[in-house]
DNA sequence: GCCGGGGCGATACGGTTGTATCGGAACGGG
DNA sequence: CCCGTTCCGATACAACCGTATCGCCCCGGC
């Protein structure tokens, strides 16, 4: 059995580079030697890692959807001290990527979402990220208000994080803006029960 | 002077062809070719008409764009003898593209929206048609309950729209379920004030 | 020590893309 | 009635894409 690489290791690599490259010009400007040369291995590694291109990029969203999903449940335990509410604010303004350091996964995420909509295998992709997210949120409602629908405030927080991070990343509204936005929701949340 | 066609009824019919294309296979999946037979033109005759692709699709994208504004406004004079409050919920239904017979559009809006994030040029088209939708909302929000931050709350359900409609779009969320979230979120609204 | 097998990187290839080019048809003016 | 201008459609072309192929080299076992 002869030469044996780090083949994790490497598929590692080759999805950060092709998360960088989605960021910068979209999923339509991926392709496999800009891949390769970003990710400083040749083609053929790349091409031995994964068998096609589209089972790379299903690999790049399974990577992106758990990073999301991780630093959001992260964010959870990480507050234990807090009060539910706050945490529900916390999370959900890490759920909308607002803020320049996650400018980029916002940027990637959407690109899948889009390409989601015509391409069923990524769809699944996806939903598998937006229902662990779904469930956390719910979760964290219910306990910060045990009044209110949580199911319901959970999917309207997530469509409406959604939704803001599309308009930040156009430029139709600032990041700041949008979490005045979420906040201002939330505040009317806890109001209201 | 020879030889004159309507340039203005071809465009009209090519640009129909993109939409139809961009719905099928998404932005990545356009391309002169399967265009020009679309529209049932001549190749030639698409690159006359555009100089570039990249021109034919920033046209495709204020097409939509005001296609879909246009039916906003419409429904809001087509209404005027009911409520303020249950204008703004048709108005905002139909900003959501769903039902079957909007699909198309939505799935072509967030097509433009993901590309819109690396492309400026796109981006700017987006937002005149954002912030038309977001300033009649915001009239309509102001009109239905004074007492409300019309603003605020317009720019609200113009997020959580987006977001539903994305969701949906990629099967996470049925129509009938966003539609529902959407009431909710409005009967809140009138609720409070 | 060396032989053979299996990953390795470079390159070849077929297909597709956007754009440029070109001969010809069509119409108005003389 | 015919000419020239102008627009049309087909084709050519260069670049790029994803994938397949092919020597080569490194390493473990005999």
């Amino acid at each position: 059995m002869p030469r044996q690489v780090d083949h994790e290791e490497r598929r590692r690599r080759i999805v950060e580079a092709v998360c960088a490259l989605i960021d910068e010009q979209g999923l339509e400007g991926v392709n496999l030697r800009d891949v390769a040369v970003r990710a400083e291995v040749s083609m053929g590694a790349v091409q031995r890692c994964f068998r096609t291109k589209e089972e790379m990029l299903r690999f790049a969203l399974g990577h992106i959807g758990r990073r999301v999903t991780a630093r959001a449940h992260g964010r959870v335990v990480a507050s234990p001290a807090q009060s539910a509410a706050s945490t529900v604010g916390h999370v959900v303004g890490e759920v909308a990527l607002l803020g320049d350091e996650h400018r980029a996964e916002a940027r990637i995420w959407l690109a899948f979402l889009a390409a989601a909509a015509v391409d069923p295998s990524l769809a699944a992709g996806l939903r598998t990220s937006y229902a662990d997210l779904e469930g956390l949120l719910a979760r964290l409602v219910a306990e910060a208000s045990p009044a209110l629908d949580a199911r319901r405030e959970a999917r309207t927080l997530l469509a409406l994080a959604d939704g803001l991070t599309g308009h930040v990343l156009i430029g139709h509204r600032t990041a700041a803006e949008a979490a005045d936005l979420l906040h201002a929701h939330l505040a009317g949340l806890w109001g209201m029960s």
